[in-house]
DNA sequence: CGATTTTGACCAGCGC
DNA sequence: GCGCTGGTCAAAATCG
């Protein structure tokens, strides 16, 4: 909870999938670690997970959407490689959480009684720790995802508990929790200083349930993600997905490699994992794992 | 009317 | 010890 977070959190670049209207362009583990801190370090986590022969336009990509400090010089459809990706309902409203009227201040009137009660609570939630006793973190995971929306629609539901001004930022953090009873998964999501269209979101802890909204199957955690990352219960945030980036989806997850349909005509010499074996006749045929997520996703 | 969001206050940990 | 900052709480407001 603690702000020096760069000082015994690295963060490991862990993944990219660039879908449609939100382009997540890198995911990261932060924990436990060596040195590493920053978020920019896209290239890492494709050597991490095995991607050792990444296509110059996929570094292209992660460079630009995770390092680009121009808001204005790339609208989201160039980067994203995408060529025709409609409106998403989302993607059409801006988060309102600091844009509506401005609410009637409530009463300021805590007596001391209440406080010494506020007090009183939070330690007997577990919530206050001893000093000199750092709190357990859950393993967290950031995306960064570009996107128009602040809050990702991840296949969880969640339920904002709290908002901060972020030093040096001039957008503000907002602090979710899965709505859960059991489940103590938390998330935060800020927009970049740097690139107000890239969304970062964190994730901490692991889901002690099925999402709520994916349950088709018998797939509990349908994230196409690392096996890290499918073991803590995690799921990817963005899926308002244009069928026409599918491919990309899976193709950017080398444990799923096998699903991937098709590749841009630029690259194609160069990827021959991005096979053909599906890319003429049926693109998006298989999603892979995220086959049972996109569809409910947009049908919420 | 229950669920969710907003928002000011509070707390913990770190650096100086 | 103090100030700063991130994170959380919880009452009030708002939403559906």
């Amino acid at each position: 909870m603690m702000m020096m977070k760069a000082k015994d959190e690295p963060e490991i670049a862990y993944g990219i999938t660039p879908l449609s209207d939100h382009l997540t362009t890198g995911i990261f583990e932060i924990g436990d670690g060596g040195g590493e801190t920053e978020r920019n370090s896209s290239y890492g986590f494709l050597e991490l997970l095995g991607f050792q022969d990444y296509t110059p336009s996929l570094l292209e990509l992660s460079q630009q959407t995770a390092a680009a400090p121009d808001p204005a010089a790339e609208p989201l459809q160039e980067s994203s490689v995408t060529v025709n990706a409609p409106a998403t309902p989302n993607s059409s409203s801006i988060s309102s959480s600091s844009t509506d009227a401005d609410p009637p201040k409530p009463p300021v009137a805590a007596t001391a009684d209440d406080e010494q009660e506020k007090a009183n609570k939070k330690l007997a939630n577990g919530e206050g720790k001893k000093k000199g006793q750092k709190r357990q973190r859950e393993p967290r995971f950031a995306f960064m995802t570009k996107s128009e929306v602040d809050h990702l629609e991840d296949g969880y539901r969640w339920r904002k508990y709290g908002q901060k001004a972020v030093k040096n930022s001039p957008f503000p953090r907002s602090y979710y929790r899965c709505t859960s009873a059991t489940c103590g998964v938390k998330k935060r999501v800020e927009r970049s200083s740097e690139n107000p269209e890239v969304v970062v979101t964190t994730y901490e802890g692991q889901h002690t349930h099925p999402s709520p909204v994916v349950t088709r199957g018998a797939h509990p955690n349908p994230s196409p993600l690392s096996p890290e990352m499918a073991a803590l219960g995690f799921s990817p945030p963005p899926v308002h997905v244009n069928e026409l980036h599918l491919p990309y989806i899976t193709g950017y997850f080398p444990m799923d490699l096998r699903h991937v349909t098709s590749r841009p005509s630029s690259t194609a010499g160069a990827d021959r994992r991005y096979n053909d074996q599906t890319a003429s006749n049926a693109p998006i045929r298989d999603f892979g794992l995220l086959q049972d997520v996109i569809p409910r996703m947009k049908a919420e």
